[in-house]
DNA sequence: ATGGTGGCATCGCCA
């Protein structure tokens, strides 16, 4: 039995409702995570993606800003939204599903981006990064009979070669070693499998965002690995592939993060 | 060389 997972940071879900679409058109993941849908629940646009086949929907939004949602084709149940941090933010969902005799629990994040300057003690963005990092120190990969995948936007690059330039990257928020230490700590202390690298060598550079600001991103190609898919080690050895679909980077009107996508043979 | 682009709560803030 085959079973796909993607994470995609959208960059406005309503904005960018085709390239969606065009997405699922194409690759038809059994379940399809977003990113900053920077929508209010009511606002999302459940109706077309219910008829492109992701019946259960569960998404936890907000108004302009943050906001993750879970599409599935498969029955799907709420588990939890955890308020990372205590400041209201919609920043994080999980869900439970089941696949052939299998129970799994999928956590979706988008983790605070951090602002510039990389010292918490003139900016409280980068302090909130640190925190919310702190407090993911706690989520289990695997609990009694329950296996785990956990995606999104992390925000962080954590390897040397996640970055074009480790060297000029150091004290750049995403690539600075407090948040590449933490986010290491996070895997280590929950248990994780970092599955995209288990596919691809850490030697390989492998990026899923390319900068807005850049005159031609694909010449430039200076990228950064911040989207990631983890598990809990019980599923490892069934992963068959990873995709970053990079082209999506150039689609009309596109995100600044490419889809991820992890596929599993049971 | 310290901007550059893009989205939304739109003329400022966040990424």
């Amino acid at each position: 039995m085959s079973f796909s997972v993607t994470t995609w940071n959208i960059n406005s879900v309503r904005l960018r409702l085709p390239i969606v679409e065009q997405f699922i058109v194409r690759e038809k993941p059994d379940i399809l995570c977003l990113q900053e849908i920077k929508c209010r629940a009511e606002e999302f646009p459940l109706e077309p993606l219910q008829k492109m086949g992701y019946e259960h929907i569960i998404l936890h939004g907000q108004k302009g800003y943050h906001g993750v949602a879970i599409l599935s084709k498969v029955p799907l149940t709420e588990d939890h939204r955890q308020d990372y941090c205590g400041v209201g933010d919609a920043r994080h969902i999980s869900a439970i599903f089941e696949r052939g005799s299998r129970r799994i629990r999928i956590h979706n994040f988008y983790v605070p981006a951090g602002g510039d300057e990389p010292d918490r003690s003139v900016n409280p963005k980068f302090g909130h990064k640190l925190d919310f990092v702190e407090e993911m120190k706690a989520l289990k990969a695997s609990t009694p009979g329950v296996s785990s995948i956990l995606v999104g936007d992390l925000n962080i690059a954590p390897l040397e070669h996640d970055v074009w330039s480790h060297k000029q990257m150091l004290k750049i928020v995403s690539h600075t070693p407090v948040e590449t230490e933490g986010l290491t700590d996070v895997m280590e202390k929950g248990g994780w499998l970092d599955l995209m690298r288990q596919h691809v060598p850490a030697s390989e550079k492998l990026y899923t965002w390319w900068s807005y600001r850049a005159k031609d991103w694909e010449a430039a190609d200076r990228g950064r690995r911040l989207d990631h898919i983890w598990s809990s080690p019980d599923l490892g050895p069934f992963l068959e592939k990873i995709e970053v679909l990079k082209e999506a980077r150039g689609w009309n009107r596109p995100s600044d993060h490419v889809p991820v996508t992890a596929t599993f043979r049971f």
